[in-house]
DNA sequence: TAATAAAAGTGGTATAGACAACTATATGAT
DNA sequence: ATCATATAGTTGTCTATACCACTTTTATTA
């Protein structure tokens, strides 16, 4: 494999550089569980930067999960089930890539409106505040797997209902678009039978078990809601992954 | 408040002793949501350290939840659910207790056991080790909610089996008798349809919706299993939450 | 040859300084 | 009064250096 050095002259920070480019091994599978990593001074040497900013990136990987690190020994590869993300806030988009499955969407519907009440509440509009309504049905492999209603405040993304959203990621789009990133997400899960709609779109019998959600998506600041979801799921085709902390 | 200041003599790191310092203040309150933090610098005064000391403390706080950063403004107190331990391993009564509700349960069987295949891969059993098996219906104020099956491996615990577990949580035992802290979790969710059985213990009609849990729980070390426990929740009553980062 | 000591290498902590990018406030000009 | 510019303050990134504590390798000694 032909070594990469940073490029001093990018916008990306250094340390960022070094780090992406170590992650990148380690996701391909080019560095692989428990084997050893270049040594911070080793990353001076080769990108002629500072041990510290080597040392930032080192650490950061750790702090993620995907390195462990011992003082006299070195820093190596962790074990994959250690550098998962926990409870990671993920599009389905990337859901099912993570799954090894290939996304896909049917637009159903798209519109700007007003709401009022719960969804209102939770999602703490101001007076006249307009929401984009953004339901699809979602696709894995080519066959309906969930029916997602997203509701965004517009406000935040003013246009965003020009965008077809057949082939492109809403997450993304925010991200690409209108530089929004996103931060944390509440999300409830429940089971529930498939009405006769759902049932019909989703190609199961009416009365089939459904795993739903409603997740309320804030911003960085943790606190700012920007984006409610109500999403069912097949319930014989999705299993939820969780990972949980004492 | 008294002002208190690192102490160099101590062998704690510095960055260390003002970052428990700063999350003394925030959790007891003394320092409250969106309240601005002392600068890096007011910090390298404050303390004679040098800034990037007092950097990582800050750094390291924001990377807990208990802060938030914005460059050219300075740091604040996060809001409380922003350092809450993400998706929470807990036991039904712990989970119950959160909600308010009563637990309480009913033991509807208890043994030592072998077992095998695909069970004995996940909890990656020796020759000959044994597993005990508990199973319950789990109650919210009375009424069931659950029917909660816990497979243990023995020889972490041995002498488990005595102890009744009418009254007394699974987990709390593990800790305050046996000394066994647990890690983290992996844990799937899905939704399928109560069987005739599922359907009398719990008092619901066969066919009904239910949240189906699988969970691997690990020691501390986060890569030894000691538990795997199967849960089937009544969809009608129960509603699982979880917190997702982006 | 084996045991011990020294040297080399690794991560951990800390200091000092510099510059960039951003926010908030004060000052001056219109 | 409003707008533009300057100043002050804050976080973000980076460099260079030093010393400590630990592990591994190499050299020396018995």
């Amino acid at each position: 494999m032909k070594e990469a050095k940073v490029n001093k002259e990018s916008p990306v920070p250094l340390y960022y550089q070094v780090k992406e480019n170590l992650k990148e091994k380690i996701e391909s599978g080019v560095l692989e569980p428990n084997e050893r990593l270049p040594s911070e001074r080793d990353l001076e040497n080769k990108h002629g930067i500072s041990r510290m900013t080597a040392r930032r990136a080192l650490t950061e990987l750790e702090s993620e999960g995907y390195v462990y690190r011992e003082q006299g020994k070195g820093s190596y590869v962790a074990e994959p089930k250690l550098r998962q993300a926990l409870s990671k806030l993920t599009s389905f988009t990337e859901d099912m890539q993570d799954r090894g499955l290939e996304p896909g969407a049917e637009v159903l519907n798209k519109e700007l409106i007003t709401v009022e009440d719960q969804l209102s509440d939770k999602l703490m509009l101001q007076s006249g505040e307009k929401v984009f309504l953004l339901r699809r049905v979602r696709l894995a492999d080519n066959e309906p797997l969930a029916i997602e209603t997203s509701h965004l405040r517009n406000k935040f993304c003013p246009g965003i209902e020009e965008f077809d959203f057949k082939d492109r990621s809403l997450y993304e789009t925010l991200k690409r678009e209108f530089g929004i990133n996103l931060g944390r997400a509440e999300q409830s899960v429940e089971a529930n039978l498939a009405s006769k709609f759902k049932a019909d779109v989703l190609n199961v019998e009416k009365g089939s078990p459904m795993l739903t959600t409603e997740r309320l998506t804030f911003l960085t600041d943790g606190e700012t809601p920007i984006e409610l979801a109500r999403s069912t799921y097949r319930g014989d085709r999705y299993k939820m992954l969780v990972e949980l902390r004492r």
